[in-house]
DNA sequence: CATGGAACGAGGGAAATCCCACAAAATGCA
DNA sequence: TGCATTTTGTGGGATTTCCCTCGTTCCATG
């Protein structure tokens, strides 16, 4: 009823999904949650087609729906890559947690973004370990927000919304600045000749963090091995111990082997 | 609950009740939304037992009860101050929108975090002008990410949970390395000796905004006027302009005036 | 002008939730 | 042990939501 903005128009059912669409993921920004009732009357339309439209975006991933209304998706959406696996959604919460684990009180730790470290937060945060972080990703922030024990530090840089995390130069002359005991990042693929990635900018990143933490770790699920990505992060020598939910094998696991990296296995 | 829990024994359901709660806000960290009928399976209770659980931790302001479930309480939880207010939250819509309608194309905007000030980034991003935004709030820069008509650049510092925004000193050093058209701030406050904050890690973070813009707006709505805050942010001439809701009258009216700070009302 | 499709609303039976009051069980204290 | 208090379970009626189908409206296209 406020919203229809510029013109004085009736408004037209052509633009009134999309727009009624993106005022309810708007309204899911700044509220946990949103009812079915409430928002049919908002918008003067039927209950059903609020329900339709809770339909379609939880399809996409874009909310949650529960009995009688949705809340907002898990922070950072990870878009339309097939990150969208039910399956691999565990196995990242399993990876998450046993990375979690490896967080002690007082450490310094620098956390990529990503959907495996930003599970990593969560269990941080749910340990309540008293530690301080650096990171670049917005959902990260505020999951350890939860928690009042976790220091957070956000770094600077342009925002990248498709990520919910920042990237750019101020972000890499940032992190150089600064000094980490561990870093937990991610990545799109593990290979023998190394860590790759495939947006470009967050490369720069995760090396960033790499250069300047004394331990490091690298969370990534067993889909990932032997593939490639766009950017070579890492060579397989650089990264100190990989968390993962099912060991390598044969030439991948050869090689991690010989060049000292630890291999976790999360249960 | 003001029972001790000092005696470690057996699982004695005196304990059940307390840890119960405890297990629903630390799964409400990991999921944005839990139902009933699972909690009640899940603690093998019934559901209005669990029902009684929401309805305790929702008046202290822990989760929000929805139909059917609850969710996680908002991020930036302004608790108990009196901003929960509905009719405000209208006359905030008004002013966001009229504050948006300032940004021209190829703008550089400064946007400070707050209520009113997220309002505005919400519509800036409806009208998906082409500008470039600096902002310290995660709720500002996720809101404007919906546009990619908008850049948004993050500025670094230390995360506040209560606020979802950062501050600190590595703000307000970063803040003036930059240079902006406008700022956009909110305040606690608004009285013929100045602007104020209550938070004062925040007034440092506005007065650096204020310094590096050339124009700045001023978002408070009226019920801001003639009252004061711990920190003072800037004395009335250091504002270029006020959006609110209703014009100022008395002596913060005739002060505003003489100081040649114009009003804007939103309607 | 006619046709097809998308979006929306209406209706109704099934299921889930809510709310209230009261009873049962567990616990603390004397 | 016995009693008061707290916590939890149960039951049922009112309410809400769900989910499915069908008819209407509006727009685009030929």
């Amino acid at each position: 009823m406020q919203l229809s903005a510029h013109r004085g128009e009736t408004t037209r059912p052509r633009l009134a999904k999309a727009e009624r669409r993106e005022q309810i993921l708007l309204e899911l920004r700044l509220r946990p949650h949103v009812g079915i009732a409430e928002l049919a009357a908002r918008f003067g339309v039927s209950s059903e087609t609020i329900r339709r439209d809770f339909e379609e975006l939880s399809q996409h991933g874009l909310l949650c729906r529960s009995h009688g209304g949705a809340s907002a998706a898990p922070q950072g959406r990870y878009p339309d890559f097939d990150e969208r696996n039910q399956n691999r959604l565990e196995e990242r919460e399993r990876i998450g947690r046993r990375a979690a684990e490896l967080v002690q009180p007082g450490d310094v730790v620098m956390i990529d973004s990503g959907s495996t470290t930003l599970q990593a937060a969560r269990f941080i945060a749910h340990r309540d370990v008293s530690c301080t972080v650096i990171t670049n990703s917005l959902p990260v922030t505020m999951a350890l927000g939860q928690s009042a024990a976790v220091r957070v530090i956000v770094a600077p840089g342009d925002y990248d919304p498709a990520e919910a995390a920042v990237t750019g130069t101020e972000t890499v002359d940032f992190l150089k600045r600064h000094r980490a005991g561990r870093c937990m990042i991610g990545a799109t693929a593990l290979a023998v000749d190394g860590v790759f990635e495939t947006v470009r900018g967050f490369a720069a990143v995760k090396r960033a963090m790499l250069s300047v933490s004394r331990e490091s770790h690298l969370l990534v699920d067993s889909a990932k091995f032997d593939r490639h990505g766009m950017a070579r992060v890492a060579a397989p020598e650089e990264i100190g111990s990989v968390v993962t939910d099912r060991a390598p094998a044969g030439a991948l696991s050869a090689i991690l082997q010989r060049r000292g990296v630890a291999i976790t296995r999360a249960t």
